[in-house]
DNA sequence: ATATGTTTAAAAGACT
DNA sequence: AGTCTTTTAAACATAT
């Protein structure tokens, strides 16, 4: 009986691409900025392929980041302590995955090129940096004030700040992490069809853990179709979309048709609660956090001096 | 010393 | 087949 763990489907490499990997990261903790410690961490916690031959991956993964203008650095204030600047996903770059597959996007993005995802949102990495600010800013300040207000059932769903443009296609990132939450005993007993279709959307990926109790995925509320009735999203642009090859072993789901009928009911699940006491926990905390703290340590720490550099 | 970040180069993979 | 993207390796620089 395969148990999860070494030598199980488990340990498949994931369908997904260094950067789709990235973003789902960032697109994990509310403040959607994380760094490159806590994107290793979440990547790691998620799929056990990538808890081995960390050198060779996590050297990819910072070429990515440097390589790809989808990706901008957020500063520290010198006064921050911990290393290392913080990552977001430029406010420009949504839909990188709008063909469906996350192993390879339809177009790299380039600054300067003809994004126009969000005609508010500067296309300068400098004026990014800037415009990420202003939005974390404004997400901090919203999850502060939520943080005082009764809990509702999902902690990190509060979204005062919500933009009316901030609709996700059903397969963007967002509500794929967020249909991550771990089977019982880790299992997932799927063919040998890692990758599912559209239409065959697995209750769980087999490559990918819900990692532990409180390591949950980053949680919107879903609609049944697994549409985030609310989202915390950087600069309200869309996001990459399918976690799904465009082509999928054919010997491997025999007899599929090849669009989506329907998304599972599974995805209006309620994965376990994020408490704002245990945030996001798979990023880890890379700087000490005050018990209680509502945000993530490191990023919400890193907020409160990004925003205050300007 | 180690982690983080940048860059170049080439091979491999995915798509048209 | 050709093009484009991703992955991998490696050298090097900078920051903690």
């Amino acid at each position: 009986m395969p148990r999860p763990g070494r030598n199980t489907y488990s340990d498949q490499k994931p369908p997904y691409s260094y950067i789709s990997l990235t973003a789902m990261a960032i697109q994990s903790c509310p403040e959607k900025m994380l760094p490159l410690s806590d994107i290793y961490k979440f990547i790691m916690d998620r799929f056990p392929y990538y808890r081995e031959n960390t050198q060779r991956w996590q050297n990819s993964l910072r070429h990515n980041l440097s390589f790809n203008d989808c990706f901008i650095k957020i500063p520290r204030r010198p006064d921050q302590p911990g290393k290392g600047s913080f990552w977001a996903l430029h406010p420009s770059c949504g839909d990188m995955f709008e063909n469906g597959s996350f192993l390879r996007r339809r177009k790299r993005f380039k600054v300067g090129g003809l994004q126009a995802t969000d005609p508010l949102a500067p296309s300068k990495p400098h004026d990014a940096a800037h415009y990420l600010q202003h939005q974390a800013k404004l997400r901090l300040s919203a999850l502060h004030a939520a943080a005082h207000l009764p809990q509702v059932s999902t902690g990190y769903s509060l979204n005062p700040v919500s933009q009316p443009s901030s609709f996700k296609h059903p397969f963007a990132i967002e509500n794929i992490i967020a249909r991550e939450y771990k089977m019982p005993g880790g299992l997932a007993a799927f063919s040998a069809a890692a990758y599912p279709l559209h239409n065959q959307l697995s209750p769980a990926w087999p490559h990918m853990y819900g990692s532990g109790v409180d390591t949950a995925a980053p949680i919107s509320e879903f609609s049944p179709y697994g549409m985030p009735l609310k989202s915390i999203c950087h600069g309200g642009q869309s996001l990459p979309a399918i976690p799904v090859p465009i082509k999928p072993t054919p010997t491997s789901v025999p007899g599929l048709p090849g669009l989506p009928a329907h998304i599972p009911a599974f995805l209006a699940n309620s994965p376990q609660s994020l408490s704002p006491t245990s945030p996001h926990a798979a990023t880890g905390q890379s700087s000490p956090a005050a018990p209680g703290e509502p945000l993530s340590s490191a990023a919400s720490a890193a907020l409160q001096s990004a925003v205050a550099v300007h």
